[in-house]
DNA sequence: TGTGTCTGCCC
DNA sequence: ATTCTGC
DNA sequence: GCAGAATGGGCAGACACA
C-alpha cells in the first residue's frame, strides 16, 4: 500500500487507462492492482464513483444533475468569459458529456490543484446535498469550482460520475471480479461475492469485508453476511427465450408456472424493531457514518418496508399493502411480489399503478387507484432464512400463509407439457396478464441473479399479439457513446394521415439496429435533411428530433402495446407505442402506405 | 400561482 | 423495458 | 451466454421563471 492519500489525479489517470482497453479481463487485472494499493476507505469510495454513486443504490443520494444542466452552466460560462466553444455542438459532435467538458476545460486552460479522491468524494456528496430553492445555482458553483481546481482529465471523468456515463465496460458484476483477483488473484471468490452482493448490495461495503485481506478471512467475513429483514434482497430476475418449446428444455419438466402481472416489482418486508435493533448489524454502523439516515429509529413495536426492484424504499407509498402485511400473523418475513392498480374487481393498466409511485396525496391516490400485491415468492419467514430451499417448497411454505386484504397468493401451477403450458399461457393472456412465468421446480431464489430457470413469456413473443406498425421516418437524434460514431442514436417515426396528407410523429426508435444498420440508415438519411421542420409534418414538442428529415423512408416496427400519450392528442391520435424496436429498415413502400392515425385507432380500440 | 424543463425511476 | 456486440 | 451499453414511453417531483 502507499503511504500518501490516493490523489483524484491518479484515479482519473487509472479511469483513461482503463477506458482504452477492451479486455474486461484485462481490465479486471489492471483495477484489482490498483486497488490493492489503496486503503480499504479509499477502496470503498472508489467502488461507488465507478457506478456513478456517491453511496449504494438504496440510499437516496442523486445528483438531480445531468448533461443538460451542464451544457446550460457551460454555455453560460463560456458567455460570460468570452470563451470561444459551442458546448452544445461539441457535445452532439464527440457524444460524450465528459469530452466535451475536458475540451472546454482545456479551453479555459484549467489545471490541477490536486485534490485527494476523499475531497473530490466530499465536492460530490456536496452536489447530491444541495436542494431546495435556488439549489441548482448552488449546484453549478460547485461544479465550477470543482472545474476550476481539475485538469482536464480530473473534469473529464468528474462530470462522468455526476452524469452516470463512466461507460468503461464496468458495472457492478465485473467490480466483483475485480474484488475477487484483489484477493485471490483470480475469480475463484465469485460466488461468495455474489452471494454476498445479493443480500447486501453496497458495494462499498462489500469492499470492505475482503480489503487487506487474505482467503480465508475474506470469504468468512462474506459469509458472515446473513439476511435481515429490513434490508433489501436484490430481487431475482428472469429471461426470455425465443419460443415456447425452449422452455422445458431450460426448466426441465415438470415445472412451476405463475402469472406475469404488469406493475411494480414489490418485495414485502416485516419484522420486530427489537430484532432489527438487537442484532447490532454491521453494515449499520457502517452506513451511519455518512449521516444517511436509513436506519431511523424505530418507532414501532412491528415493522414493515416496501422495497422496488432497484430497492429503492417505497413503504410510504402504499399504505394499504404495509397494513395488510402488518395484518399476517407471522412475526417475521420478506415477501417477493407484483404489485398493481385493482379496482372494481379488475386489475388496471400499468399507467394507472404508475400514478401510485408518488410522495404527496397518497391517501386520494389510494382511493382513487387501490393497489394489490400479488405474492408469488417468499425468502424469510419467522426467523429463518428460505432462499437456499426449493422454489416449489417455498412456494409451498408460501401458500400457508394467511394472506391480508390487499395481498393476495399468486396461482401457481405445475406443469409438464407444452399443451398444458400452452392454455395456461393463453388463459392468463386472456385475463389481462401479460403473460406467463415459468420456473424450475429446484434451485435457491438466487438474489440478483438472471438465468434460464426462472422465465417470462410474454404475450408479444406470439406474431398475433404483438402490434406491427409502419412508419416513416421523419428525423433523427445524435447519439451518445458508441452511437455518436455512427451520427444516428434513434429515428422519429410517424403515421400517414390520408385526410391531410400529412405524417404525424408517435415515437422514436433507438433499438433494433445493427452496427451495419445504423450506418446505412445515416447514409440514407444525409440526403433527406430538411432545414426546419417540413410543412406535412406534425410533431408533438417533447419528440422534436436534432435533424429534421424529409418523410419518404418506410420502417417496421413492433411494440408490446399501443398506448394513450396526455397533450398534444390531436397528433398521431394521442396514441404511442410501449417499448417500440425496429424490425425492418427501408421497406419497399412509399410514404403514403404506412401505417395510418386512423388504422393506429382503431388498433387501440380492438385491443 | 401556473407553466416549462429537467431528472430519476418504473416498466 | 428491448436489442445488439465484444469477449 | 454473460455483461455492458445503446436506446424506448411515461409517471411524479423539484426547480426556475414569468
Amino acid at each position: 500500500m502507499k503511504n500518501s492519500k490516493t490523489t483524484f489525479k491518479e484515479i482519473s489517470e487509472i479511469f483513461q487507462t482503463i477506458e482504452e482497453i477492451a479486455s474486461r479481463n484485462e481490465i479486471t487485472e489492471i483495477l484489482a492492482s490498483f486497488y490493492r494499493e489503496l486503503t480499504s476507505e479509499e477502496g470503498e469510495i472508489l467502488s461507488y464513483l465507478i457506478l456513478g454513486r456517491v453511496a449504494p443504490f438504496f440510499v437516496n443520494s442523486e445528483f438531480n444533475y445531468s448533461e443538460k444542466s451542464l451544457i446550460s452552466l457551460l454555455e453560460k460560462y463560456a458567455k460570460a468569459k468570452d470563451i470561444d466553444i459551442r458546448v452544445q455542438q461539441e457535445r452532439d459532435r464527440l457524444g460524450d458529456i465528459g469530452d466535451t467538458v475536458k475540451l472546454f476545460s482545456e479551453k479555459c486552460g484549467f489545471v490541477s490543484k490536486g485534490a485527494s479522491l476523499f475531497e473530490a468524494y466530499d465536492t460530490l456528496w456536496g452536489i447530491v446535498k444541495t436542494e431546495g430553492n435556488g439549489s441548482v445555482e448552488r449546484k453549478n458553483s460547485i461544479i465550477l469550482g470543482a472545474l476550476e481546481s481539475f485538469s482536464p482529465l480530473e473534469a473529464k471523468y468528474f462530470v462522468r460520475v455526476i452524469c452516470g456515463q463512466l461507460r468503461f465496460g464496468i458495472s457492478f458484476k465485473t467490480l466483483l471480479d475485480v474484488f475477487s483477483f484483489v484477493v485471490v488473484g483470480d475469480k475463484s471468490l465469485r460466488l461468495d461475492l455474489d452471494r454476498a452482493y445479493g443480500i447486501c448490495a453496497d458495494i462499498g461495503y462489500i469492499y470492505s469485508c475482503i480489503a487487506q485481506k487474505a482467503r480465508m478471512e475474506a470469504v468468512e467475513s462474506l459469509k458472515n453476511l446473513k439476511i435481515q429483514p429490513g434490508i433489501p434482497v436484490m430481487p431475482r430476475l428472469v429471461e426470455r427465450v425465443g419460443s415456447f418449446e425452449e422452455t422445458f428444455e431450460r426448466t426441465g419438466s415438470p415445472a412451476l408456472v405463475q402469472p406475469k402481472f404488469d406493475g411494480l416489482r414489490c418485495q414485502i418486508h416485516k419484522y420486530e424493531s427489537k430484532d432489527f435493533e438487537h442484532r447490532e448489524y454491521i453494515w449499520k454502523k457502517y452506513l451511519s457514518r455518512k449521516d444517511i439516515g436509513l436506519f431511523e429509529q424505530a418507532s414501532n413495536d412491528v415493522e414493515i418496508k416496501l422495497f422496488t426492484r432497484n430497492l429503492e424504499d417505497v413503504t410510504e407509498m402504499f399504505p394499504e399493502i404495509a397494513e395488510s402485511a402488518k395484518a399476517i400473523s407471522d412475526k417475521s418475513f420478506i415477501l417477493d411480489s407484483e404489485v398493481l392498480g385493482f379496482k372494481d374487481g379488475k386489475f388496471l393498466p400499468f399507467q394507472d399503478t404508475m400514478q401510485r409511485r408518488r410522495k404527496y396525496s397518497i391517501g386520494d391516490a389510494s382511493k382513487n387507484i387501490p393497489v394489490k400485491g400479488m405474492v408469488f415468492d417468499v425468502l424469510f419467514l419467522n426467523g429463518k432464512d428460505l432462499i437456499e430451499q426449493d422454489t416449489q417448497k417455498r412456494v409451498e411454505t408460501l401458500s400457508k400463509i394467511e394472506m391480508g386484504e390487499s395481498l393476495e397468493l399468486c396461482e401457481t401451477k405445475e406443469v409438464s407439457d407444452l399443451d398444458s403450458l400452452m392454455q395456461i399461457f393463453h388463459e392468463n393472456v386472456e385475463k389481462g396478464y401479460e403473460g406467463v412465468i415459468v420456473k424450475m421446480l429446484s434451485g435457491e431464489y438466487l438474489p440478483g441473479v438472471r438465468n434460464y430457470d426462472w422465465i417470462k413469456l410474454k404475450k408479444s413473443m406470439m406474431n398475433t399479439l404483438v402490434d406491427t406498425v409502419d412508419l416513416v421516418c421523419v428525423g433523427y437524434y445524435y447519439g451518445s457513446g458508441r452511437r455518436s460514431d455512427f451520427g444516428v442514436g434513434a429515428i422519429l417515426g410517424a403515421l400517414y394521415n390520408e385526410k391531410t396528407d400529412g405524417y404525424e410523429a408517435i415515437c422514436k426508435v433507438g433499438t433494433g439496429f445493427s452496427d451495419e444498420q445504423l450506418r446505412s440508415i445515416k447514409g440514407q438519411l444525409e440526403t433527406k435533411i430538411e432545414e426546419g421542420q417540413p410543412q406535412n409534418v406534425l410533431c408533438p414538442e417533447n419528440l422534436k428530433p436534432d435533424i429534421w428529415v424529409y418523410p419518404e423512408v418506410v420502417f417496421t416496427v413492433e411494440a408490446d402495446e399501443i398506448t394513450k400519450r396526455l397533450g398534444e392528442e390531436n397528433i398521431g391520435g394521442g396514441l404511442s407505442l410501449r417499448f417500440p424496436r425496429l424490425v425492418e429498415w427501408n421497406r419497399d413502400k412509399s410514404s403514403n402506405d404506412a401505417t395510418r392515425v386512423s388504422e393506429l385507432i382503431k388498433m387501440f380500440e380492438m385491443k
